[in-house]
DNA sequence: ATTGGCAGTCACACTCCGAGAGTGCCAAGG
DNA sequence: CCTTGGCACTCTCGGAGTGTGACTGCCAAT
């Protein structure tokens, strides 16, 4: 394709955008010449429109209204955007004061996605860190009755995984300490992916009565390691989707399933490929794979302890302030790292 | 005041209510006497209607429209609502099913409401058991950094509370698990109240120069001890509410709002008073101190393993099948009681 | 107590306009 | 070649007017 549009026609679209993501309406020729000094006449500001709508940037609603950006229009504003003005101080000192005073990693989530959430005024979601590379701390084993077990995981990064488990016949406190110190010994200081190895020959290591039972806590725990590498997500804001209502043509109601249905979620905000140091977009139309067609999704990296990288971002409306979000997203994604980095 | 009410009128009343929450339409005397075989005229409906307008139980949009229960309706019909049908024995079959394979605790509440999300088609929530009887089984300190550490707190119960510590200075392993054996030996198998007393006197039994440090940790648990008494609650089914939508005059804000902000929720949660093994209401207006004057809440309640009875319901728009969704509120939690029991 | 009848009241859906906003195109001017 | 003013055209939106239909409330008769 040629490039049809000038320099002049992006900074049209540019506040076609801006203009549109503020007051929700159609913005025309002639409120953009009253707006904006471009020193020229509507008549030539309705030219330029013409290139848009030819590359399909921007769309009329109606034969005569006027104009609004189409999904590819806000692609482009968004991949033009370069010079993010960073955030007020005010806020920077917001997210140092509000996220500081976390106690845990849980916590510390569920504060950076609530304040992000505020920031941005809408939908915060944020992935937990992948532990793959953390070490088993210590493994308990609780009875909770005659036939049920629990296990729990715990391990270097802080992370604890607990898990329930029907047992054929009782075990007697003693039976349950010594298994206790086996697993212990035995996968105390590996490496969850050793671990996992290495629990398949630990049945061998026990009274023959019992290998049957060790064999279904050896289960459970592998599964305990194989979840501690899947995802999960924190989010906040879902309150917001409610206020900007409007711009989701039919109801919110497929916005408010996936965010319960994480999993749909989870991949589409691990397709969005990363800017390194940036934010990056996924906008409208981009989405309808995953039954998300009118909104958008920002994401940024952060980086946990282990050097593993997770993803934050926002969701909402693909008529969204991108410019306010991505910063927003920016600082917090930064402040997150420096938090959750320094060990 | 005097009971105005004869005893058609309250079988009128009934019909007004079944009709309006199944059609969402204001009901007249005309398609009443149409649709259920009352044997009387429809002049005879609109007598017993004006009674029950003089008591306020129902009331009409507009001069001439048909009438739509009020929340003191409501209130009456749920109250009158003693023959509460059975679940069909389908719907049985998937709550043993779906509850079945639950892993965990946390597993099992997740999975009760999104189940009961889906039999009621509202939102769902269960409040965590709270687990003051439980006893200490573990403790334990995970070093995440030089001056960063975790506490883990894992009881007999089943619960694993985890959280994050700053610590002045750093601690070898030696001393990390030297104090990790004196605070199992010290609060193993304690009451959680008799451990938190006994925590205070912990800081004398170690080496002085840890002195501050056991202090900080002996804090910490002692929040863990606190937090497993205070109420948590689990949610499903928010996107429902997008459905229900035109139910609410404004827009669902308030009440998404208030889905996040789990603390009211929970307090209005509390304070409905549970009818031994049945399901109680609490119905629109009622809620009015919580912003959610549009909203009934049904609750049961449910008995976990220690005795400890936590709650289990439903939220929705006033305008809701009370009699279906009271109905699986209770089937819900009987078996939630006979699974969580069982020990 | 119940009933049929009848008058009265609104909400709602429909249509018909006029105003206003904005466009596209064109011919003239830099 | 870009820009500009002008002009005709299109289409939305709001308000006014209107008729229909669904009710109710009341009353007199049973």
């Amino acid at each position: 394709m040629t490039r049809m549009v000038s320099e002049r026609s992006l900074a049209v679209l540019r506040v076609i955008v801006q203009d549109y993501v503020a007051s929700r309406e159609p913005v025309g020729s002639k409120t953009i010449v009253e707006r904006h000094a471009f020193g020229v006449s509507a008549a030539t500001i309705r030219n330029d429109m013409a290139q848009l709508e030819e590359e399909e940037l921007i769309t009329a609603p109606h034969t005569s209204s006027g104009r609004v950006p189409t999904d590819k229009g806000y692609r482009v504003f968004v991949d033009q955007l370069t010079d993010l003005r960073p955030l007020s101080s005010a806020q920077r000192q917001a997210i140092e004061t509000f996220l500081g005073e976390a106690a845990d990693l849980d916590d510390v989530l569920s504060r950076t996605v609530r304040l992000l959430s505020q920031l941005t005024n809408q939908v915060a979601l944020a992935q937990y860190p992948s532990f793959g590379s953390a070490r088993v701390r210590h493994i308990e084993l609780v009875a909770l009755g005659p036939t049920r077990l629990m296990t729990v995981l715990i391990t270097d990064s802080g992370r604890v995984d607990q898990r329930m488990l029907d047992v054929a016949h009782g075990l007697s406190d003693q039976d349950l300490s010594q298994l206790r110190s086996v697993f212990n010994t035995e996968l105390g200081g590996l490496a969850l992916a050793d671990a996992n190895d290495k629990l398949r020959g630990i049945p061998d290591l026990v009274a023959r009565e019992h290998a049957q039972l060790v064999r279904d806590i050896a289960t459970s725990l592998g599964d305990q390691v194989a979840v501690n590498r899947k995802d999960r997500l924190v989010l906040a804001g879902a309150a917001n989707l409610a206020r900007t209502e409007g711009d989701f043509s039919g109801s919110i109601f497929p916005v408010l399933e996936a965010i319960e249905e994480q999993v749909t979620l989870l991949k589409l905000f691990g397709e969005i490929e990363l800017a390194d140091e940036g934010v990056s977009a996924s906008i409208g139309r981009e989405n309808d794979g995953f039954g998300l067609g009118e909104t958008s999704v920002l994401a940024s990296g952060y980086t946990a302890s282990g050097g593993s990288v997770a993803r934050l971002g926002v969701l909402g409306p693909t008529r969204m302030d991108y410019s306010n979000n991505m910063v927003a997203v920016r600082a917090v994604a930064r402040y997150l790292t420096r938090l959750l980095g320094e060990d």
